[in-house]
DNA sequence: ATTTCCTCGATACACCGTATCGCAACACTA
DNA sequence: TAGTGTTGCGATACGGTGTATCGAGGAAAT
């Protein structure tokens, strides 16, 4: 009996694995957006059923808590902060440079809880850098303030390149960026304090607006630290 | 020709119009969540097809935006504040309030420009009460600072509320709360000044921790408005 | 009275997340 | 080696989604 009378043996199915189908759900989402993630395509990168999937995750949501923590593993620092303030801020700058590699990350941050391992980690090395700063409670207030600020800063800062996009690319001016609609609500005269705002106030770059806010939110945790 | 004889004039289409659509989506939402609208459930509470929905809309996006203004709306200030404190806080509260009302909101809170009506007015009132507290930059600066802290600390409670819903209603212990996962983890013994923290730091309500980050933060933009 | 226009909404399409379940390949028993 | 039990894969199916298309029919204009 020659190989050539023996049938192929059956096709094993493709190995497979959290990892293998969190990186192609990051490829996806990275190319087209969270909304490109569906679990169909994400089982067609890996040439699989999308049932398939079901043994690795028992629903989308868990999909995309894996996508995060893949995010979180991105960020950890290389090596210890030198003090509290550059742990916070240098967690803070990581986070915001990841969310402009992964612009769907601004769409899940602080929508459910992180607490898979690589954001505990990240949470670790931010309080054992605060360790003995101040009180327990202080430095949890501290963490979470920052925290706060650092995900709102960023999904407004992804929500603008976005809308700067769609609305064709201009990038500097408010008003013609945001097309007619605005110019027409400040034209009214209903909004005299955002008219001078927008026409007189200063463009400042986003990695400076961001650092500036981040410093303030810096300055307040410094000053209830009572240093 | 009699009554009998001619037929019941055809059914007009009910009236409509995106206040009407725009309240059975926020009812929608109200009930269940961003994920139970769907223009077809917005549509069959108003008793229409849903096609007819695109003639007041050209997109799902486009009735988020919309339910999101209705909520600015909500938290207009019925007085003018007293000074810049009170108005920063004020709409920083009152943000966090409607969003305990609706959760929803949580989910859209910085996920695209806010460029409605009430959004702009409610921006508006609040620029104009920092009015020549600062120089114009400053001011900005302060505002985008207040809101990114805003939009996160709302973000983050709202996912601990589901969180803890989810989880069957246990309410103060973190750890039970969270299940044996987290339990775990702490007990590997990777993350110790996370189980400190856990063990020994104190319960404190959401109100309070709100209010205590929004307080940091305002006392930064107190710093820099030279008071 | 006739024609034009516009609007409505039925139908259709492509896609989604996921429940169900028959089948086939394996591990084990006799 | 033959038979049997078990497991896990993935085809199929279901009920939903957002929205493009387009035919019919009422309103308005002539």
């Amino acid at each position: 009996m020659t190989v050539w009378d023996r049938p192929e043996p059956p096709t094993r199915p493709a190995p497979l694995d959290r990892e293998r189908i969190v990186a192609a759900a990051v490829a996806l989402a990275d190319e087209g957006g969270l909304e490109a993630v569906s679990l169909r395509k994400v089982a067609a990168r890996l040439d699989v059923g999308p049932m398939r999937l079901y043994g690795y995750l028992s629903t989308k949501e868990e999909l995309f808590d894996l996508m995060v923590d893949e995010v979180y593993a991105e960020i950890l620092p290389e090596e210890p902060p030198g003090d509290w303030r550059e742990a916070l801020r240098g967690h803070a700058d990581r986070i915001r440079r990841a969310a402009l590699r992964h612009e769907w990350l601004a769409d899940l941050l602080g929508g459910r809880p992180s607490l898979g391992p690589n954001a505990l980690a990240a949470t670790e090395g931010m309080l054992s850098a605060l360790d003995g700063v101040a009180d327990l409670d202080t430095v949890m207030r501290a963490v979470e303030t920052v925290s706060a600020y650092t995900t709102g800063a960023i999904r407004r800062e992804v929500a603008g390149l976005r809308a700067e996009r769609a609305t064709g690319l201009s990038k500097l001016d408010w008003q013609r960026a945001r097309g007619p609609h605005v110019s027409r609500m400040l034209a009214t005269g209903r909004f005299p304090s955002l008219a001078r705002l927008v026409h007189d106030g200063t463009e400042v770059d986003a990695d400076e607006s961001f650092a500036t806010g981040l410093d303030w939110v810096l300055d307040a945790v410094a000053a209830k630290f009572g240093l």
